[in-house]
DNA sequence: AGCACGCCGACT
DNA sequence: GTCGGCGTGCTC
């Protein structure tokens, strides 16, 4: 039988009472909640702010932070600096509230923020003050509030974790500083390559003119992107409004700094990126917050930079999968700026080589216009692709050697003649799956059909997903019998690569070692996808993308997508055909991605795939999430939860265990425990629904502690 | 997560 | 009566 407590305290007066003093005590609270004006004017002997005297605050995290605004009482001598916005700290917890001597203070201090002030609060009971003004600075805007509620719903996640991403750490010694004076706007910035593009010039108008154009732009091969991706900030500035890029990585982000700098001069756009370090990372971060600087160029943090008066969001390379943030509840950059967009009416530039799902979604629901070259420039501008199947044998010895089909050798050798030469290699850990060396057939674990890999170098096999150890194995397709191992890793592709073109020096790029750029000289890169060096100068004369199986073999839905994205990366940064850059392909050129490249069509490419998924429900025609946890768990949050007509549910399957190599990711079973999978679906238009619902069982079984909590994920990344 | 409250059995 | 273990639910 449960206890009536609570009822009671709810405020029902109405309960005859035995309870003495106790509920003496819970009537006279209730009485006075019941007249609000009955409150006193001071709390525990101090005075209260005389105007709003009540605070709304959010606190941060806790231990279940609770995702609800609190409200607490604004002492006099805090009225001024407890503006909305302000970090606070605050007591939580049983035992604050006042017990019959009324000295009684529990509860630990918690971080939190002053969402807003008001005259009275809805709470029966008597509030607790405000314990300090941890900074008179506002940090959490009007804006950037809204934003955050938004992805939060959006993810079926907590305010307190989006707020996490979004308000940087405070550092008070750079808050004490004075932030520099804004400068006037520039003028408006002329079209530079932007005219390459039939509706270039138009979208810089349209955005110097104060407009919201949205565009998914399709960019020509060659290295003029970051200057057309700067120039576009500088309109957003030039209309008197601010600017937000955000770019995958570091690397990318410097570039396009050094654009904005040559466009701007210094003292007008900041730089936002993790390799700054915590402090100056605060001090520009406040000084866009402040109003200070208006143009922002950052990695995904920076999607939530606080940018005054927002007149242009853009994306560079949206497939890249950096855009997703790891920490829950893992926003994407292009979905958090599509929000930021609409909220906030500001234009829209979505920018790749290739083009995603999602950004041909943009396009074919009329959310935003495509923005791309015409076919003679586009074809022009890229370099000549061949295409040359996996078993074509070199006669040359050499060329066997260095495992390279003739037509690649040759290429290579006439590209050495004019300049640096790419060779991309996929990342040796890249490659998940063993596979028939003679039909490419995946080897599967013989009891649950899991993905068998090597152990080690001793060359054993086990199962992926079960773990039990694989006897000899032969192909149940073709009868062979060898397996082809992983991709020979980056080093050794350039050790061979060597020997096979004696005379001339071969660099490496990739994860240790990653260039920024290669001179404009005869030489052999070697590099793994995302970490390709720009050749300064012309551009490669030439590029090798070897292996291109591996990449295609992947058991995830977006396989395809993602080969035709690392290899227009490599093509982009080599010379266009006019120029005589020769780029080879070592793949199966019925493919469809392959084909693409060939032509280079990712919008065509990424137009069919879109339908393929219309066709099969899958996302981001649908949308999908996914409830991860062990499995009593699951089935009870897939029990209580109150989906949206019409949603189903795809599993429970088992997680395939964390590999020991591997690091483990969220949503992986820690070791030694087996978690399940299952995968919720909904129609267009019903993902908010979707998410609303798994927010509140989520927040229903939390607040009950029944049972172990699941992990959701929304667009989990990873299906197929 | 803490923490307090109420219930209920064990002991003074 | 009074003390304390345990289950339940609240935290402004």
């Amino acid at each position: 039988m449960s206890s009536d407590n609570g009822r009671r305290r709810g405020g029902d007066s109405g309960q005859s009472g035995e309870h003495g003093e106790q509920l003496a005590l819970i009537r006279e609270s209730v009485r006075k909640a019941k007249e609000p004006k009955a409150r006193p004017r001071t709390w525990r002997g101090a005075k209260l702010a005389g105007e709003l005297p009540v605070a709304r605050v959010l606190v941060d995290k806790g231990p279940v932070h609770l995702d609800r605004l609190w409200d607490y009482a604004v002492p006099a001598e805090l009225d001024a600096q407890a503006q909305p916005g302000v970090r606070v700290r605050v007591r939580f917890g049983a035992g604050t509230r006042q017990v019959r001597g009324g000295r009684r203070e529990g509860g630990g201090l918690l971080d939190g923020y002053v969402v807003e002030r008001v005259a009275e609060s809805q709470y029966q009971g008597p509030l607790a003050a405000l314990a300090q003004v941890v900074s008179p600075e506002p940090v959490l805007g009007p804006a950037l509030l809204r934003l955050c509620r938004a992805v939060a719903d959006r993810y079926a996640g907590s305010l307190a974790d989006v707020l996490q991403l979004a308000v940087p750490p405070r550092h008070a010694r750079i808050e004490a500083e004075p932030s520099p004076e804004l400068l006037p706007p520039p003028a408006a910035p002329a079209p530079g390559s932007w005219s390459r593009y039939p509706a270039g010039p138009a979208y810089l108008d349209a955005v110097v003119r104060g407009d919201t154009p949205r565009a998914v732009w399709t960019a020509l091969p060659g290295p003029h992107w970051a200057a057309e991706l700067a120039r576009a900030a500088v309109a957003a500035l030039a209309s008197g409004r601010g600017a937000l890029l955000v770019v995958p990585d570091g690397r990318t982000a410097a570039r396009v700094d050094a654009e904005l700098t040559a466009l701007l001069g210094a003292g007008r756009h900041v730089l936002l990126t993790a390799g700054l370090g915590p402090e100056e990372r605060y001090r520009r971060w406040l000084a866009v917050n402040r109003g200070a600087v208006r143009a922002v160029v950052g990695t995904r943090a920076a999607m939530f930079a606080p940018v005054r008066d927002l007149g242009l969001v853009a994306l560079w390379d949206d497939g890249d999968s950096s855009h997703s943030d790891p920490s829950a509840p893992q926003p994407h950059a292009r979905e958090v700026l599509e929000l930021r967009a609409a909220q906030e009416k500001a234009a829209f530039l979505l920018g790749a080589f290739g083009r995603t799902v999602e950004a041909a979604q943009l396009v074919e629901t009329g959310w935003a216009l495509p923005l791309a070259a015409d076919r003679a420039v586009v074809r022009a501008a890229a370099p000549r692709i061949r295409t040359v199947g996996e078993h074509d044998e070199a006669r040359d010895a050499a060329a066997r050697a260095a495992r390279l089909p003739t037509v690649a050798w040759e290429a290579a050798r006439e590209g050495l003649r004019h300049g640096p030469v790419l060779v991309q290699v996929p990342r040796r850990g890249y490659v998940p799956r063993l596979a028939c060396e003679r039909c490419r057939e995946p080897a599967r674990c013989a009891h649950c059909a899991g993905p068998l890999e090597a152990r080690g170098q001793d060359g054993g096999l086990h199962c992926g997903w079960c773990g039990r150890e694989s006897g000899p194995w032969h192909c149940p397709e073709c009868g062979g019998f060898r397996l082809r191992a992983q991709v020979v890793g980056a080093r050794r592709t350039a050790e061979e690569l060597g020997r096979a073109f004696p005379g001339v020096p071969v660099r490496t790029s990739g994860r240790d070692h990653v260039l920024d750029t290669v001179p404009d000289r005869p030489a052999l890169v070697v590099s793994t996808p995302g970490a390709e060096p720009v050749a300064e100068g012309l551009g490669y004369a030439a590029a090798l993308l070897l292996d291109g199986w591996a990449l295609l073999n992947r058991p995830d839905l977006r396989a395809g997508e993602e080969a035709l994205r690392r290899w227009l990366g490599a093509a982009a940064l080599v010379r266009g055909q006019e120029a005589g850059g020769t780029v080879v392909v070592v793949a199966d050129p019925a493919l469809r991605p392959v084909q693409a490249l060939v032509r280079w069509d990712p919008a065509g490419h990424a137009a069919r795939e879109l339908a393929d998924r219309a066709e099969l429900g899958f996302p981001p025609v649908s949308r999908m999430a996914s409830v991860t946890g062990p499995p009593e768990a699951v089935a009870e949050f897939l029990a209580m939860a109150e989906l949206p007509d019409g949603a189903e549910v795809l599993g429970p399957v088992p997680v395939p265990a964390a590999l020991p190599g591997r690091p483990r990711r969220p949503g992986d079973a820690p070791p030694g425990e087996r978690w399940e999978r299952a995968l919720l679906r909904v129609r267009p238009g019903q993902g908010a629904a979707l998410a609303a619902a798994l927010k509140t069982t989520q927040a229903v079984r939390l607040a009950r502690r029944e049972g172990e909590p699941v992990r959701l994920r929304v667009d989990p990344p990873d299906i197929g």
